[in-house]
DNA sequence: ATTGACGTTTACGCTAACGTAAAGTAGTGA
DNA sequence: TCACTACTTTACGTTAGCGTAAACGTCAAT
C-alpha cells in the first residue's frame, strides 16, 4: 500500500518514454508539461496540502489519482477558487469517503458553492452579451464609414 | 465641461438626504454602501485610473455615469478580471467613443475576452454539475443509512 | 571523472488588491 | 469655540500564489 516496487516500472526505456501513453505514474515534469503549470506550482500545491504524491527517495511519483486530482484542482482554480478553498473542498470529498460525521455541513457548503458558481456564471453570461453587443456596434460604425468613403 | 456649478446642488438638505433616491451625484460613502465596497477600494480604483469623479474641493463627487461605470467594474471583477484588465477594457470603450484608430485591435481584444469568458463559463458549468452530483450521492448514502437504521 | 538532464530543499522576492493607521481638512451643530 | 463627522492624503503592512536563484543529490552517457 505504501511501498513502491520498482518492478512495476518498465525497464526497456532508459528512464522515460516520452511517447508512452496509458501511464500509471508520472513525474513532476510529466504533469507540469501536460497541464502547463510549473513544477514550482505543483510543489506549492503539495505544500498547501492539495496533493501528496508518493516518493521514490526524494522524487515525487504521481499516480493516476493524483493526476485526476490535479486536473480537478486546476479547473477549480480556473473558475476562481483560491487554493485554500480548493483544499477545503478536497477535504470535504475525502471526509465523505469513510466518515458520516458532518455530512450535513458538507452538503451545506457545497450548496453555497453551487449558488456562488451559478451567480458567477450569470455574471459571465451578461458580460459576454455586453461585449458581443459592443463588438457588433463597433463593426457597424466601421461598415458605415466604409460605405461613406465609397 | 469641466467646471462644476454648485447651483446644481440642492440647497434645502443640510448636505445629504439619506433617503433621497433618484440622485444625480453621490459621495464616496454612498457608493461604498450601495455596492458594499470600502471607500479605500474606490480610491484605489481611482488611483488605477478606472474611475475619475469630479471634485468639490477635495471631496469626490460621483456622477451617475461614474456610478454605472463602477457597477461595470465590479461585475468585471466578479467574473475574474484583474483591475489592469478592466482598465484596458475601459480604455477600449472610451477610445471607440470618438476615434477610429485601432478599431480592429479593439475588436480583436474583445473577441479574445469573449472566448475566454466562454471557456470560463463552461468550466463553471462543469463544476456545478460535478458538485451537484456529489451532493446527491452524499444524500443518497444518508438516505440509505436512515432506512438501514429503521 | 565529468558533464548534463532532471530532481530536490530552503529561502528570499514580487505583484495585486486592498487594509490600516496617522495626520490633516472642511463643514455642521451645540 | 469646541466637538463631531465625513472626507482627504501619505505611506507602510498584509495575503496569495507563485517566480527565481542557490546549492545540492542522482543517474546515464561521454
Amino acid at each position: 500500500m505504501e511501498s513502491f516496487t520498482r518492478d512495476e516500472k518498465r525497464t526497456d526505456a532508459t528512464i522515460e518514454t516520452p511517447d508512452a501513453f496509458n501511464r500509471d505514474s508520472f513525474t513532476i515534469s510529466d504533469l507540469s508539461l501536460e497541464f502547463e503549470v510549473t513544477a514550482r506550482a505543483l510543489r506549492f500545491y503539495e505544500d498547501q496540502g492539495l496533493i501528496s504524491p508518493e516518493r521514490m527517495g526524494l522524487a515525487r511519483i504521481y499516480s493516476t489519482r493524483d493526476r485526476a486530482r490535479l486536473a480537478w484542482i486546476l479547473r477549480a482554480k480556473r473558475v476562481g477558487f483560491s487554493l485554500a478553498e480548493i483544499r477545503e473542498m478536497i477535504d470535504l470529498y475525502d471526509l465523505n469517503d469513510g466518515r458520516n460525521i458532518q455530512r450535513r455541513v458538507t452538503i451545506e457548503k457545497c450548496r453555497d458553492r453551487i449558488n456562488l458558481l451559478k451567480s458567477q456564471r450569470d455574471d459571465i453570461e451578461s458580460a459576454i452579451k455586453e461585449l458581443t453587443e459592443f463588438v457588433s456596434t463597433v463593426e457597424k460604425v466601421e461598415a458605415a464609414e466604409k460605405s461613406a468613403a465609397a
